[in-house]
DNA sequence: GACGGGCGTCTCGTATACGAGACGCCCCTT
DNA sequence: AAGGGGCGTCTCGTATACGAGACGCCCGTC
């Protein structure tokens, strides 16, 4: 037996998670049915969390969503978690350079997991990835610029058996043509994605390593189809390269020293 | 009695709260005593949450942290509850209070956008700015209330070199006398339009900050020119802002100065 | 190298958190 | 206005999660 025998913990943890999946707030019998929760106990454990304010009780709606709690909490970890500090000022250098949205995104498990993102200042709500949110590693180019940087057995190791999903008919279908697309963004040093997640958006990452040279982290930009051509495409991704690079070098990684490294 | 008897719920937050409190990775059974938790029952705790991703164990320390799945839940928090969700119930007591016509805008550019609206019973179709609606945030209190809290720079780049519309003749005409305007405004707490937009009608606005301390919206409360006097315009004003601050506080406003919290 | 304190793991009896179900309210339907 | 279904509240017996304590490992000290 591994695990777990803690039952409302883990309902907390199901809960929680429920209502951060739902885009409307959840009725009281719905969480109950979704988690597997029998009405009364449902109804213990959200008095809990409302007391604590984890989550809210929209009495108009009679239905549940998040408190305040969770985002305080779930906030922290940014501030305890070093890359996000070391990266926020070389997001506002990119941002500033370039003038386009630009982020730092980490991968876990076969998801990338965006981190942080700066936007060009006058810019009404992004048509962008939000902070917090999570996507295919295989479908993104800041998943791409990590995956990248991998063996072959680790990204085998990442995406398992299991179909790889594809949002809009764009990305790799499978693991080998996958393997493809890392073959090619390590040759060229950066990852580029071409409206793979979404129409009109192009996307440039490139890795960021740490003191343990692990590709822990890429740092990405995303503009406007529109825009693109092969100067724009140079430009941009010397100067996301170099972002990385940088902070790269804040978290402790030293250029290898053997031969070269892609600049 | 208060209620709440599941005890490893309250545990559960009990131990995320203290890895977000502490600055550095907690030991096992720092975590034990902070929480009044036993050993083999924190034990039982911190696996389960391990295994949910919400705490890291660091091996090297033998100490714990928050782990990714806090902030990736925390964050859905700003994404799923709107502005006009929680502004709603604000927007209904304002208006029940002091019967005149009120406003939920955020500002979108040089425009605000009308958010939500709430009426007295009884008063037939409003003569004032429907929901959906745009306007020139110069023109409007509410625009007055979120631009005065912006730095002169910033008010600046949302305006541009574009010369500045004027609707009844009555508004600013160019960026030095709305930010003469913008200054009164922050002076006196609140925004006062004295029938700029509409001839006949007075607004009174106060800006809404959210959890970062970005004024990101405005209440506002529209009424008959013909009413006005010192005395009502004191009160109005003062339950403007107390609404704008209610608002505030449940998007995770905290006023400045105030720490950590205790309760 | 022996000692000791601190911590993780595991077991098992028992206090207790859980949940079926009964009740009553509210609102929607006919 | 009466009927009915869905939901919140409360109770109380019992399955079960909890925790004291025993054990052994690891590491730092002498």
């Amino acid at each position: 037996m591994s695990s777990s025998q803690v039952k409302s913990a883990t309902r907390v943890l199901d809960v929680l998670e429920t209502l951060a999946g739902n885009a409307q707030p959840t009725p009281t019998m719905a969480i109950a049915r979704e988690c597997g929760i029998p009405k009364s106990s449902a109804h213990h454990l959200l008095n809990v969390l409302q007391e604590r304010h984890y989550v809210v009780y929209y009495e108009r709606e009679h239905a549940w969503g998040l408190g305040v709690k969770t985002f305080e909490v779930g906030s922290t970890y940014l501030r305890r978690t070093p890359l996000q500090r070391l990266g926020r000022p070389v997001l506002e250098e990119v941002c500033a350079e370039i003038e386009e949205t630009c982020h730092l995104a980490i991968l876990h498990g076969a998801d990338v997991l965006y981190l942080d993102k700066e936007q060009p200042d006058g810019q009404g709500p992004s048509l962008v990835t939000d902070i917090g949110v999570r996507l295919p590693a295989h479908l993104t180019a800041v998943g791409w610029a990590i995956l990248s940087q991998l063996s072959e057995a680790q990204v085998r190791a990442v995406f398992g058996a299991g179909p790889m999903v594809n949002r809009t008919g764009a990305g790799p279908d499978d693991l080998d043509s996958l393997l493809a697309d890392l073959g090619d963004t390590r040759q060229r040093g950066y990852a580029f994605d071409d409206q793979m997640v979404t129409p009109g958006i192009c996307c440039i990452a490139a890795p960021v390593f740490s003191h343990e040279n692990l590709p822990v982290a890429a740092i990405g930009i995303s503009y406007l189809a529109a825009k693109s051509d092969d100067l724009l495409v140079s430009g941009y991704s010397k100067v996301v390269a170099g972002a990385a690079q940088e902070l790269s070098v804040k978290l402790g990684w030293q250029q290898q020293g053997s031969g070269r490294t892609a600049a």
